[in-house]
DNA sequence: GGCATCTAGTACGATGATAGGACTATTTTA
DNA sequence: TAAAATAGTCCTATCATCGTACTAGATGCC
């Protein structure tokens, strides 16, 4: 019976275990509202700033989904949302100055998590995992960002 | 910028497809209730039944919403409570009859999941894969189930 | 045994998350 | 230029989440 754990469940497992010490981190360097769902959401937006319905897609909500945590992430200053020169109809939401604080937060223990990650498995099968991860992106990403 | 997304990032876009493509699967064969959070509760159930308590550690939730979780899939029909014989405070919940039918129709859409994810990375990555994860469960599952 | 302590689960209440449906403004297509 | 598509919001209903507090049963210790 060992073997029979689906490998999307294991996938969440170190996933969800990344992200609550991200959030963590975030609440002991005293960014204590910022939920999990926010962070999902500000952690896709790029460095120009993203469309709503672009971090909707990324981040598989609904867009008024997407609508509701960027209100709360921009009334909490994380996030502020500019006009779109190409395209009157949409808005780019963007990292604001307390959002760039906390990013800076959670990068930092990314990369520990990482660090901690890539020395039980060793570099080898980190690498590997990584590519196969990669891999799985280009069939399971439904935005598919060529990046 | 192409190597900097974090793995976590990736995992959680892998997994939430597959879970989103279950959950679909489960709502095209007319089970139309049951909501992301409570499968994810309901999939944790052993053989036998597990506790409540068991069940909110591995989904990483608070027991009150294991609680209302709960609640709802016996409600619906998927799970029922029954004591637990070791501990009268303690009550087991239990895959119930139409718990058993949808988790048939869940099974078949991971199994396939699973064929494609290996077809798409070949037989050797898709091992990697697994034995990565696997190894990763070591410090990332809370829970830490002996199996 | 008996009392303090711990554990399993629930109840209440406040807030956040989620999405269906409908709507406005703007852009694209035919 | 009219029709169709797209970006985003509003309204509303429901689910999810968890802090605090509580009850009932189990455990530890003298």
């Amino acid at each position: 019976m060992a073997e029979e754990i689906h490998v999307g469940v294991l996938m969440f497992t170190a996933y969800r275990s990344a992200e609550n010490r991200i959030i963590d981190a975030a609440r002991r360097a005293g960014y204590t509202d910022l939920t999990v769902p926010q962070a999902r959401i500000a952690a896709r937006i790029g460095p120009h700033g993203t469309r709503l319905t672009e971090l909707a897609e990324q981040a598989q909500v609904a867009k008024q989904t997407a609508t509701v945590l960027v209100d709360r992430l921009e009334r909490a200053g994380y996030v502020e949302r500019v006009v779109d020169p190409t395209d009157a109809r949409a808005r780019l939401v963007r990292i604001a100055a307390r959002g760039a604080e906390v990013i800076a937060v959670a990068r930092a223990e990314e990369a520990r998590i990482e660090a901690e990650w890539s020395e039980h498995l060793g570099r080898r099968r980190m690498q590997q995992l990584r590519e196969a991860l990669t891999m799985l992106r280009e069939i399971t990403d439904p935005y598919a960002a060529p990046d």
